[in-house]
RNA sequence: GGGCGCUUAGCUCAGCUGGAAGAGCGCUUGGUUUGCAACCAAGCGGCCGUGGGUUCAAAUCCCACAGCGUCCA
C-alpha cells in the first residue's frame, strides 16, 4: 500500500480542500476555490516579486535575517520549544558527510536511531547549511543558494514509550498560525501539497508550504525505515514503521526574507550592500542598456518568475532555454534580443553568485576547516577559486581578503566564528597566491600543451581541454582566453562543453565508485557476551583473571603469521587497537598451557587476544599484559593529546586532528594546518607540551552521554573521529585539551618524563604531520641520534661539533677533485694524440685518432669532445675502453672534410662484433657497448685496417 | 578515497619520436662609464626527485615510492 491521505483537522478548520493538481498530479489544500495547480509548478509565477507577501519587516540583509529569525524561533519558544543554538557547519560528529546539508543533520545519526536522547524535545533551530549540488545555478536562477539557514522544528516521538510529544496535526497547525497569523499573509496564498518524502532508508509523509508560488517549507514526518518486509511502498521502495517518529521541518530563512522584502532576487534580499557594491565597482547599470531604472528591475523581475517557473537544470540545452526564455519575455512586453540578454546576466549571475559563495567560505574557513586539495577541505578551495574566476571576469581588482573584508563587515557576524578574523583572512590570501600561481603555471602549460596546433585552428581537441582541465586546473574558458593571447586568435570554445565535461566526470565517478576494499581481520565468532573490559576501571592493571569463552582457529592469511587462534575471554585488561593506538601484547596462562598474545583486536563487543597457541573454553586463564610496550603506547598517546592541544594554543583554533598512530616506537600526529611548519613552530610546540607535561597535574577521564557531553564541550570533542554509541568517554588535560577518546591514558601528565617532536612531514595539502616521541622512546631517539653522530665523526676523526665543518669540507673538496680528474683525462688525451703518437695519423689531411682509454661512456664522451670540436681541425676519433662490458665510441668533426668522408655509424657497426655488441648513432657521433671487454684490442686494430693506418 | 599531470642550474622553465645536458634571469670576472643603470664578452653553477627494470646506451621507455599540483567523490 501506499500512504494515506494527509487528513487533517487544520485544513477543513481553516476552510481548505482537498484537490488533485492539473499540472503534478499530487494531492494538495488550498482555501482558493479558483484554484486547480498546487502552487509549485510551471503555472504559477511568484507573486511576491515586488508585492511582499509577508508583512511587517521592512530591512534588507544581515537585519533582516536576524530579524527573521528571532520572530521564527520567538514563535516556537512562545510554543514550548526549545531554542538550540546552531551546530557547527562542518558535521565533525558524522563521518558520511562533510557539511551540515539540513537541520536534521545535526541530530543524524544518533538522535535520529533512537540511541541518544535529543538535546530537547520539542526544540526550535536554525541551523546554516551548505549545499555544493547546485552551485552552478547560484546567481542564474535568482533563488539558488550554496549556503542558507534552515529554521525548524523538530520533534522525536516515542510511541513504544508513551512519548508523544506531538504529530502532523499540531505540526501543520504551528506551521499555518506562523504565516498567516504571525507573518500575516493571506491564507489564499498558501497552498500545503502532499507529497511523500524519502532519503538515507528513511520515509515518511510530507507536506510542501508553497507560498505565493515559492516553497517556504517542508513539513517531514519521518516514521518509516526500509525493509524489504514492510507494507509501504514509496517510489518503488518497500518500507516499514519504525520505533521513532520524527518531526523534520525546514523553513527556508533566506526564501522568507525573500518573500518579505520582494526584491526580483534573493540576493537583493539578503546580499543588497554586496550586490550594489559589486555593481558600482564593475559599472553595472540601466545605463549600460539604455533602460530605466523602472525597467531594469522591471525585466530582472520578469526574469526571476520566469526562473521560477521555468525548472534550469544543470546540463540542460542551454540555447534551447535561453531561446524559450526570451520568446517569454518578449511576451511580457520587453524589447530583448539574445545580445541584451547576455549582456545583463552574465554580469549580474557572478555579482549575485560572489556574496553567496563569499558566506559559503567564511561559514567553513570561519568553523576552522583548513582548505586542500582533498576531502572537506578541497570544497573550500573549490569556493574560493569560483570567487577568484567570478572576480577576474567581472574586472573587479580586488583581493580575496578585501573581498570576505567587506563581506564580515556587512553581511557576517563576527560571533559566530571559531576562527579568528586574521586568520580567515591569511587563509584566504594565501588560496588566491594559490591561485594565481596556477594561473601563472597554466601559462606554459597552454604554451606547450598548443604548440602543435596549427595556430588558424578554430578549435583545440577536446583532450587537450579536458587534461588542461583536470591536471592543470584550467577551465576551458581560461584555457582557451590564454591560447587566444597567445597567439591563436582564432578559437572558440564550444557551446557545451562544460556540460560535456561535466558529464565524463560523472562517469568516471561511477566507475570510481565500483571499486572498494576490504582487507579486515574476518572471523566466524559465536554469539557471545561483551567483554568486559577492565582497561577502564584501572588503567594500570597488569594482570587478570578470565575464563575462555571462544578460542577459533584463525584461518585468513592475517599479517601475523604466527597467529594462530583469537581468544575470546568474559573480561580482560588487554587493550584492542583502537583510536589509532595498536593493541595489547602479553601472555595468558592456564594449567594446561601458554601461550603469548601478540595482538589484539576489536571485533563488535568483543576484545579478540591473537594468541599463538589455542585455549580450552572454559578455561581459568591468567592474563598479563606486556606492561612496558602498553606503558610505552600511554606515553605516546596522551603526548599526542597535548602536543595536539599545544599546536591549537600556537597557530590557532583551526588546528584539528586529522589522523593518528600511536606504537610503542613513536607515534605521528596530523593537524590541519595551512602553512608548512618551520623547525622553530617545531621547537615552540614542544615546548608548550613540555610545560603541561610538568604543570598539569592530574588528567581527567570522564564518561558522558552524548547529549551532555556535546553540550559540555562541543564538537571539537571529536578530533579522532565520530565516535559510535551514546556514552562519550572524555579525556581532559586541565584546560589545555578535551577529547573524546576510548584509548588508555595516564593519570598524571609527568608520567610521561619528556616530549619531543622530531620532525614534521606533509601529508597532503593543509594537513602537516608532526613526529613525536615520549618517555622511554625519547630517551632512545636521543640516544640512537647521538650514535648517528658519533659514528658519522669516527668517519672523518673528527669531534661531533665539528662534523657540520668537516663534511662541508670533505664535499666541496670532493667535487673540485671530481672537475680536475675530468680535465686531466682530457689533458692525458690531448698528450697522447700530439705529434708522433702511434695513437694518432693523418690520411689526406684528416687526424685519425684510435686509441684504448680508461673510463666509461661520459668520460669518453669528454674526450672526443676535445678531440673532434674544432672544425679547424678535421678528426675522426675512435676510442674503446675495456669498461663495463666494453665500450666503443667513433665521432667525426662536424662541417669538416672528415664528416664528408666518414661515417661514424658505418666504422662503429664495422668493429663492434669484436666485442660481441652492438651500437647506433648520428653519421657524425656513434657508440656502442658489448659483452666481451677482452676484444677491444681486436676492434681497435680492426678501425685501424679498416681506416688504412 | 579515485583519476590525471609535474619533479632538469640559485630562480623560472625548455629538452622526453632513447645516442655529446640547454635557454632566460641571477651570480663571478673583464670591457664600456666620473659613478649607477643599461649594454658587450667570458666564466661559475647539474646524483636530470628516490629506488628498481628494459637497452650496447635512459633526463627521455616501463614499474614502485616520495613530494608537489590539479580535478572529482
Amino acid at each position: 500500500m501506499s500512504l494515506p491521505p494527509i487528513d487533517l483537522k487544520v485544513f477543513h478548520d481553516n476552510g481548505y480542500m482537498r484537490r488533485v493538481c492539473r499540472v503534478t498530479g499530487l494531492s494538495f489544500w488550498t482555501c482558493d476555490p479558483n484554484r486547480d495547480t498546487c502552487g509549485d509548478t510551471e503555472e504559477d509565477e511568484y507573486t511576491f516579486i515586488g508585492n511582499p507577501i509577508i508583512a511587517g519587516f521592512s530591512d534588507l540583509g544581515r537585519d533582516l535575517k536576524d530579524s527573521m529569525r528571532e520572530a521564527f524561533i520567538s514563535f516556537f519558544e512562545l510554543s514550548d520549544h526549545t531554542r538550540i543554538q546552531p551546530y557547527p557547519v562542518l558535521a565533525r560528529w558524522r563521518d558520511d558527510i562533510h557539511l551540515t546539508i539540513a537541520s536534521i543533520a545535526d541530530f543524524q545519526p544518533h538522535v535520529t536511531s533512537g540511541e541518544v536522547e535529543p538535546p530537547a524535545n520539542p526544540l526550535a533551530i536554525s541551523q546554516p547549511c551548505i549545499r555544493l549540488n547546485d552551485v552552478d545555478a547560484v546567481g542564474r536562477s535568482g533563488r539558488h543558494l550554496t549556503t542558507f539557514e534552515m529554521m525548524a522544528h523538530h520533534v522525536f516521538n516515542r510511541p513504544d514509550k508513551d512519548k508523544v510529544i506531538y504529530w502532523m496535526e499540531e505540526c501543520v497547525s504551528y506551521c499555518h498560525q506562523l504565516l498567516c497569523e504571525t507573518f500575516g499573509i493571506d491564507p489564499i496564498e498558501v497552498t500545503y501539497v502532499e507529497n511523500p518524502w524519502s532519503g538515507g532508508g528513511n520515509a515518511g509523509p510530507a507536506v510542501e508550504v508553497i507560498v505565493g508560488g515559492l516553497e517556504l517549507a517542508t513539513l517531514v514526518f519521518m516514521n518509516l525505515e526500509e525493509n524489504p518486509d514492510g507494507d509501504v511502498d514509496i517510489k518503488g521502495v518497500k518500507y516499514a514503521e519504525m520505533p521513532l517518529q520524527i518531526i523534520d521541518t525546514g523553513y527556508g530563512l533566506e526564501r522568507f526574507c525573500w518573500a518579505a522584502a520582494g526584491t526580483p532576487t534573493i540576493y537583493e534580499a539578503i546580499y543588497p550592500e554586496t550586490v550594489s557594491w559589486l555593481k558600482d565597482l564593475t559599472g553595472f547599470s540601466e545605463d549600460m542598456f539604455n533602460l530605466t531604472k523602472p525597467q531594469l528591475d522591471n525585466l530582472l523581475g520578469d526574469m526571476s518568475r520566469l526562473f521560477g517557473i521555468m525548472n534550469i537544470e544543470v546540463g540542460s540545452d542551454g540555447d534551447r532555454m535561453e531561446q524559450l526564455f526570451l520568446s517569454k519575455l518578449r511576451e511580457r512586453g520587453h524589447d530583448i534580443n539574445s545580445e541584451l540578454f547576455n549582456s545583463i546576466t552574465e554580469p549580474l549571475s557572478r555579482i549575485y553568485a560572489i556574496p553567496d559563495h563569499l558566506h559559503a567560505i567564511i561559514n567553513m574557513i570561519g568553523d576552522g576547516l583548513v582548505p586542500s586539495n582533498a576531502k572537506a577541505g578541497y570544497l573550500a578551495r573549490m569556493m574560493s577559486r569560483r570567487i577568484l574566476r567570478m572576480r577576474d571576469e567581472l574586472g573587479i581588482k580586488l583581493s580575496l581578503s578585501d573581498l570576505a573584508t567587506h563581506h564580515l563587515e556587512f553581511n557576517y557576524d563576527p560571533n559566530r566564528m571559531k576562527q579568528t578574523s586574521e586568520g580567515l583572512l591569511s587563509i584566504l590570501r594565501g588560496e588566491e597566491e594559490r591561485y594565481d600561481e596556477m594561473l601563472r603555471k597554466g601559462q606554459n602549460v597552454v604554451r606547450t600543451a598548443i604548440k602543435n596546433i596549427p595556430q588558424d585552428s578554430d578549435e583545440l581537441p577536446d583532450d587537450i581541454l579536458f587534461t588542461l582541465s583536470d591536471s592543470h586546473g584550467l577551465s576551458p574558458d581560461i584555457a582557451v582566453k590564454m591560447a587566444k593571447e597567445q597567439g591563436w586568435s582564432k578559437l572558440v570554445l564550444r557551446t557545451g562543453f562544460n556540460a560535456e565535461m561535466a558529464e565524463r566526470h560523472s562517469a568516471q565517478a561511477k566507475l570510481a565508485a565500483m571499486t572498494s576494499t576490504d582487507n579486515e581481520l574476518i572471523l566466524d565468532i559465536p554469539d557471545l557476551p561483551a567483554t568486559m573490559t577492565l582497561y577502564y576501571d584501572d588503567t594500570f592493571q597488569q594482570n587478570f583473571e578470565a575464563s575462555v569463552l571462544a578460542s577459533i582457529p584463525i584461518t585468513s592469511n592475517y599479517a601475523k603469521s604466527m597467529a594462530a587462534h583469537a581468544i575470546i575471554l568474559d573480561r580482560t585488561c588487554f587493550y584492542p587497537e583502537g583510536g589509532g593506538q595498536e593493541g595489547d601484547y602479553g601472555k595468558l596462562i592456564s594449567e594446561s598451557s601458554a601461550h603469548t598474545v601478540i595482538d589484539t583486536k576489536k571485533v563488535g563487543n568483543l576484545v579478540v587476544h591473537i594468541s599463538t597457541g589455542p585455549f580450552e573454553i572454559g578455561d581459568i586463564v591468567q592474563g598479563m599484559i606486556d606492561w612496558d610496550r602498553r606503558k610505552q603506547l600511554m606515553d605516546h598517546h596522551t603526548s599526542v593529546h597535548i602536543v595536539g592541544g599545544a599546536a591549537r594554543k600556537l597557530l590557532g583554533p583551526h588546528i584539528y586532528q586529522a589522523g593518528s598512530n600511536k606504537s610503542a616506537d613513536s607515534s605521528r600526529l596530523d593537524i590541519t594546518h595551512h602553512r608548512r611548519l618551520t623547525r622553530k613552530d617545531l621547537d615552540q610546540i614542544e615546548s608548550i607540551a613540555n610545560e603541561v607535561v610538568q604543570n598539569v597535574q592530574r588528567i581527567e577521564k570522564l564518561t558522558l552521554n552524548r547529549k551532555d557531553a556535546d553540550r559540555k564541550f562541543g564538537f571539537d570533542l571529536y578530533q579522532g573521529g565520530a565516535p559510535k554509541g551514546s556514552e562519550i568517554r572524555i579525556i581532559r588535560i586541565g584546560d589545555h585539551d578535551v577529547q573524546a577518546c576510548g584509548g588508555t591514558h595516564h593519570d598524571e601528565p609527568s608520567k610521561i618524563g619528556q616530549i619531543r617532536v622530531v620532525r614534521s612531514s606533509a601529508v597532503q595539502d593543509g594537513v602537516e604531520r608532526l613526529h613525536i616521541v615520549a618517555g622511554q622512546s625519547a630517551m632512545n631517539h636521543a640516544r640512537s641520534q647521538e650514535s648517528i653522530l658519533r659514528d658519522a665523526a669516527e668517519v672523518f676523526q673528527v669531534q661531533t661539533e665539528d662534523l657540520p665543518n668537516t663534511a662541508t669540507r670533505f664535499f666541496t673538496e670532493w667535487k673540485e677533485q671530481r672537475k680536475r680528474i675530468e680535465i686531466l683525462e682530457a689533458e692525458i688525451v690531448r698528450l697522447r694524440t700530439t705529434g708522433g703518437s702511434s695513437d694518432m695519423s693523418e690520411v689526406d689531411g684528416v687526424r685519425i685518432v684510435v686509441m684504448e682509454v680508461d673510463g666509461d661512456l661520459k668520460q669518453m664522451t669528454k674526450m672526443l669532445k676535445e678531440l673532434t670540436l674544432d672544425e679547424n681541425s678535421p678528426t675522426l676519433a675512435v676510442l674503446a675502453s675495456k669498461l663495463g662490458g666494453g665500450k666503443l665510441m667513433v665521432a667525426i668533426t662536424e662541417n669538416s672534410i672528415a664528416s664528408d668522408r666518414y661515417n661514424a655509424v658505418e666504422i662503429l657497426n664495422h668493429i663492434s662484433g669484436h666485442i660481441s655488441g652492438g651500437g647506433g648513432g648520428r653519421p657524425t657521433f656513434a657508440q656502442g657497448g658489448g659483452s666481451n671487454p677482452s676484444g677491444v684490442p681486436n676492434a681497435i686494430s680492426a678501425a685501424k685496417d679498416l681506416l688504412g693506418v
